[in-house]
RNA sequence: GGGCGAUUAGCUCAGCGGGGGAGCACCUGCCUUACAAGCAGGGGGUCGCAGGUUCAAAUCCUGCAUCGCCCA
């Protein structure tokens, strides 16, 4: 067989479309229903049809690949489901922008005519992200992909609509909600985003209309007073006993308003009283209902001053606010004003400053659908990962307000309900011909879309084709994983379960994963608008996929991380060291055969020995999803112990007589490749679902392999192969190597320089060990004419490596500088005492041999007979070279 | 105001009850026939502070400080 040479570094450009395309047309990704096997299921967390791929999705879509990718190779019917999330406001917003550079508004168009160019926007640009989704190598089965706004999908979501609306979880009410003057739309209250910001507390007097005393309200907000319908204070505040029922006349607006009293009121916040203003505030808004005052609404839709407040007719919010405290200032109705910080909310789509305005809005009952939603996490039936995001969770769930559905926007799922003319509500799946109470066919439907939340919370069933009972459905339902941002947690994650259960009346997923958020190396937000981000498609140009993704999933574990480019750097160099140890492999395996013979030796007994422990490690931390720990126990093992000590160790077997010479010989060659084999193979397959290219080109190249790595099946673990013996001796190797190294290095003996080497020891077995493994030292570390024994004389000038059990001398006649070896041994001898005494002071006290378990004490005493013992060596050695 | 997380080498982070680690950066020497995106050797840390539990604490508990996030 013939392999061709592998270029010296590895080119992820060549690579990575070429295998992409392949694993398509192989129709890899694609999910089979196979009721032989178990399925494995991840829906994608639908990214906004407006977005571009940032470090988060990279991140998660990632890690979402990789759990795919190994589940696949466990012989699991994997389906990951992509798709993407129609985004009303976000989308509404983008081609709002892109009419408005042609000089038209969307009311220019029309309602229809706007939907359909959001539609001919979508189809144009909306797969943006899928197409940066396939860059970054994700096995998603594009077959199946979906959009929130299919045909199928609204079906679905006018079906639940309905449902709920039918079993008196969907109501419509008069309320204060958040309104974004902006966007000119409601929003929930999860929708917004609070800011502590740097205000003002206005101390205003109100004048009592029948005397000349006033009463000082403070307030954040002096613009909000034209709507002041009451000044309320506590009952039980004897400053205000008096006021109570006594009138005030507002200034600004020169309406007389009542002194009124509500438990409500904290007397300790600002005044003590409070200007009640109905239509622009919640906690007012209870109050006025108590009292049952009226709701006087001051502001526009686009938060500007409206017929209800007089002078200040038509002046914007923030206009209207100095206006008013200039007019209160010359009026002298100003006490004081002081600095104030307090929270403002604003509109997580567009960051304009949110106001409670108070609308006609339809809601979603929340208490009876949480209450299984709670249990469900409770019982351990949907697990969230970490589990400390659980409480945040049931804090959440346990507090919940109704949620706010209605948006008066055009994009996105139009309510299902009609109005007729009678006053007739209509709430029904199809469009219905005629009124069914009075006949009347003058019917108008509900303007109001849906909040996109409302169809993404379905996204886990009614991408399997409800509400139809599919194949898809009873296969792939309950899906296993759902991976996403701690961001989402409320908007999207609690109403997934809230809706998995009420409508497939099972949870939509058994594990919720957290994923950490990714941060700059400051520790700052990623986000477009600050510059703050990074685009992963230029770490993809620069790096690799393979690289960007490796160095993700490697800095992946805390809550936050702190996006580290390094690692990347670092994830491109390992690819490139696997890349060219599989080059060096490859280079040997050309005369390989998987059925010459082959007898274990010591090095390859160590390296399987430890190749299986890396599995079970690898195994166990992707039970617990910890995909950081993976890629760094792979690293350490590749790097570390493959490459640096085992390839160097093989080059003499297999460059050496193995070709032609005794059988012996052969047989060690032929071990050699046939570990090489093992190994190489089996690591580019626990790599695979890290670094799926690189891996699949290397694997390509290897002999007798089959059609992709990517449906080969994942390593089995065989515990015969760990062996603690052998690697207990070649740790021996290993030290006393690194021993001779060391020396060699202090005393900058070129590589080439031979040495002379005499090892005492005193014990029989290790001798043993070294007296056969002695080709592996003298191969590292260029020495000879070794002698190993227990009466061996020590080279007149030499420097001396104790290791447990052993003393090391290397013969430099004419080399060594006795000081230089004074000051290293030194060195050492004051490491040496340094641990000693720590060990000793532990084993005088006799609490620590009383009460410590006496495997832990026996592991003491050995430790001091071994410090005790190199100790002894090196000041024997340093009364020498002083003499 | 309540909650969560972080604080370990110059930087980014592992370790989470028994001899303090990695990558990068730094120093020294090497273009050794897989790899200079490399090899070999080396320096560097009262593990935020203060208490406590324990024979034993970076690791468990309490408090404090600083930073970040969430909720009200």
């Amino acid at each position: 067989m013939t392999q061709k040479i592998l270029p010296k570094v590895y080119d992820p450009k060549d690579v990575e479309g070429k295998w992409y395309d392949f694993w398509l047309k192989k129709n890899y990704f694609r999910a089979d229903i196979d009721k032989a096997k178990e399925p494995f299921t991840i829906m994608i967390p639908p990214p906004n049809v407006t977005g571009s791929l940032h470090m988060g999705h990279a991140l998660n879509n990632t890690l979402q690949d990789v759990l795919i990718r190994k589940k696949r190779m466990e012989g699991k019917s994997v389906l990951w489901l992509p798709g993407t999330d129609h985004a009303g406001i976000a989308t509404q917003n983008v081609v709002g922008k892109q009419l408005a550079k042609e000089g038209l508004s969307k009311e220019d168009l029309g309602r229809d005519k706007f939907i359909e160019r959001v539609w001919e926007w979508k189809e144009k640009y909306g797969s943006t992200i899928i197409n940066q989704l396939k860059r970054l190598g994700c096995s998603c089965d594009w077959d199946r992909e979906r959009f929130t706004m299919d045909e199928n999908y609204s079906k679905a979501v006018k079906k639940v609509f309905v449902k709920l609306y039918e079993d008196g979880l969907i109501y419509k009410g008069n309320r204060i909600i958040n309104w974004c003057p902006r966007c000119l739309t409601a929003l929930s209250d999860i929708e917004v985003e609070h800011e502590d910001t740097e205000g003002h507390f206005w101390y205003i007097k109100y004048p009592f209309k029948d005397s000349d005393d006033y009463l000082t309200v403070a307030t954040t907000r002096p613009e909000t007073m034209l709507g002041d319908v009451a000044v309320a204070v506590n009952p039980n505040d004897p400053r205000y006993k008096d006021s109570v029922g006594k009138i005030l006349i507002l200034p600004g607006a020169g309406r007389e308003i009542p002194v009124i009293a509500d438990e409500a009121v904290d007397p300790e916040f600002g005044t003590g009283a409070l200007k009640v203003t109905p239509a622009h505030d919640p906690a007012d808004f209870e109050i006025g209902l108590r009292h049952d005052l009226p709701q006087v609404n001051v502001f526009t839709p686009d938060a500007k001053i409206n017929e209800n407040g007089g002078d200040y007719l038509g002046m914007d919010r923030y206009g209207c606010r100095k206006a008013i405290v200039m007019d209160l200032e010359e009026a002298c109705l100003i006490e004081k004003i002081e600095p104030h910080f307090h929270t403002v909310g604003h509109c997580y789509r567009c960051h304009t400053v949110i106001e409670p305005y108070l609308s006609e809005q339809w809601f979603v009952k929340m208490k009876p659908l949480a209450e299984s939603a709670i249990k469900v996490v409770k019982e351990g039936k949907i697990k969230i990962v970490p589990k400390r995001w659980e409480r945040v969770y049931f804090d959440w769930m346990d507090n919940i307000k109704d949620w706010c559905i209605s948006r008066q926007i055009w994009w996105g799922h139009q309510i299902p309900v009609w109005y007729c003319e009678c006053g007739e509500v209509i709430v029904t799946i199809d469009t219905p011909e005629k009124c069914n109470k009075c006949g009347s066919n003058t019917l108008e439907q509900e303007t109001d879309v849906l909040d996109t939340w409302f169809s993404s919370a379905l996204w886990p069933f009614v991408t399997l084709g409800w509400p139809d009972k599919t194949d898809d459905l009873s296969y792939f339902y309950p899906t296993s994983i759902l991976s996403t941002a701690r961001d989402i947690i409320y908007l999207w994650v609690a109403r997934m379960n809230m809706m998995g259960l009420k409508f497939m009346n099972d949870v939509p997923y058994h594990t919720v994963i957290i994923h950490p958020t990714v941060l700059t190396i400051e520790g700052k937000r990623m986000s477009k608008s600050l510059g703050t981000g990074i685009d992963p498609l230029e770490l993809i140009e620069k790096y690799g996929t393979d690289a960007t993704r490796f160095g993700l999933m490697y800095q992946a574990q805390a809550q936050d991380m702190r996006f580290s480019e390094e690692k990347l750097e670092m994830s491109r160099n390992f690819i490139n060291k696997i890349w060219n140890a599989s080059r060096f492999i490859l280079m040997n395996l050309q005369d390989y055969s998987p059925e010459a013979d082959f007898k274990y030796e010591l090095a390859d007994k160590w390296i399987l020995s430890r190749f299986t422990k890396l599995l079970k490690e690898v195994n166990e931390a992707f039970e617990v999803y910890n995909f950081s720990f993976s890629c760094k126990q792979i690293y350490e093992f590749f790097w570390s112990e493959f490459c640096d000590w085992y390839l160097e160790i093989c080059k003499d077997r297999l460059y050496g007589l193995g070709k032609e010479g005794d059988g012996e010989a052969i047989v060690r060659r032929q071990t050699a490749q046939h570990v090489l084999y093992f190994v190489i193979d089996n690591i580019l397959r626990i790599l695979h679902p890290f670094m799926p290219f690189s891996t699949e080109e290397i694997w390509q190249n290897l002999p007798d392999t089959g059609e992709s790595i990517m449906v080969e099946s994942w390593p089995k673990e065989n515990v015969s192969l760990v062996d603690e013996k052998s690697e207990e001796e070649f740790g021996l190797i290993r030290n006393i190597t690194v021993a001779i190294r060391s020396i060699r290095s202090t005393f900058s003996l070129p590589p080439s320089k031979q040495i002379e080497v005499v090892m005492k020891g005193s014990d029989e077995a290790k001798m043993l060990v070294l007296k056969n493994n002695l080709n592996y030292i003298s191969q590292l570390t260029n020495i000879s004419n070794v002698s190993i024994g227990q009466n061996v004389n020590k080279p007149a000038k030499s420097a001396i490596a104790v290791v447990p059990g052993f003393e090391i001398f290397l013969s430099l006649a004419g080399l060594i500088d006795i000081d230089t070896e004074k000051d290293r041994l030194l060195k050492k001898l004051a490491k040496l005492e340094k641990d000693l005494k720590n060990i000793q002071n532990k084993l005088s006290r006799g609490e620590f041999l009383s009460k410590a378990p006496a495997k832990v004490v026996e592991k003491e005493r050995a430790k001091e007979t071994e410090l005790v013992d190199e100790k002894d060596k090196v000041e024997f050695q340093l009364k020498q070279l002083s003499q």
